[in-house]
DNA sequence: TTTTATGCAAAGTATTTGCACGGGA
DNA sequence: TCCCGTGCAAATACTTTGCATAAAA
């Protein structure tokens, strides 16, 4: 897989997510610097989960001078206020994306990557929560549903 | 947490499990070596998720001279051969633990790392993977479903 | 006897930290 | 001006590879 910005066609969301995004930073005592904002517009612009290394080099198109650390610190920074969330998947667990909060669960096209959001049934799942803590005598708190599948695009002809 | 061999009070399952594997690995060309049979031991006779460096710190109680790069590349081939599975945890994915194959999925217990497994209802899963991959226009091929806890164990007195 | 497995040491890879300098507020 | 953020380089953590020796078949 090749590393794409995957940016919508509406560029006028994601500008603004990325707008928000700085705004939280800024209001958590973080500043506003160019390399900051354009690793936050690469990541806020992207519907396809993508490693640090991806995201470097897609936000040094936009400016070369940035260095790999700035990337490893600002993924840090915009996890820790939930903005973006890491992605597992078979091959590991270095990529992130966008954060869906709530009870939101991802779909990832395993082959280029892609990422959608679904809410779940949430019936379903508790009723299974339930059953699976009494049979265990496990005490539930949380749990993780993802799917895989091919994308629209990157399915055959 | 610590690493703990969790190992059953019925170990005649848990030893016949080992046998099994060593069998297999047999069968499949590999010699049985003793460090070999001392880190396939360790973790067969498991319900808790070990990391290699775990897996290493409890297989040197019965093999002093063990090698960390031994029980990696033992790790490699017993999931090479579906007999381990690794483990996604928000904390990472380099913990492994026994495979439960076909529609099985994971209960881990946040505390401990103890897993238990659950067969989940087919049903209701396939009719959630429709309607969400009706929705995103994907084509679903795979899902993870797992659930985090406290283990009957670990639950305060 | 032949060939695989082992453990050590070295090399990779991914990520984090230390530090002097530059830029934001 | 003050001090946080940056990029480089070095350090760390984790995993894999090369190689001579030891052990299985």
């Amino acid at each position: 897989m090749t590393a794409q910005s995957g940016r919508s066609t509406d560029s006028f969301i994601t500008d603004n997510l990325a707008q928000e995004w700085l705004t939280r930073l800024k209001d958590n005592g973080y500043r506003l610097t160019t390399p900051r904002s354009v690793v936050v517009k690469t990541i806020a612009s992207s519907d396809h989960v993508l490693n640090p290394f991806e995201v470097f080099e897609l936000a040094r198109n936009d400016y070369p001078g940035l260095g790999l650390v700035t990337v490893y610190r600002t993924l840090e920074k915009l996890e820790e206020l939930n903005l973006i969330q890491r992605v597992h998947q078979p091959s590991g667990c270095q990529s992130f994306v966008v954060a869906h909060p709530g009870h939101q669960h991802i779909l990832i096209c395993e082959n280029c990557g892609r990422v959608d959001f679904f809410r779940e049934d949430p019936e379903g799942i508790n009723i299974l929560m339930k059953e699976v803590g009494g049979d265990s005598g496990f005490e539930i708190t949380n749990h993780w549903l993802q799917f895989f599948g091919i994308c629209n695009d990157c399915q055959g002809p």
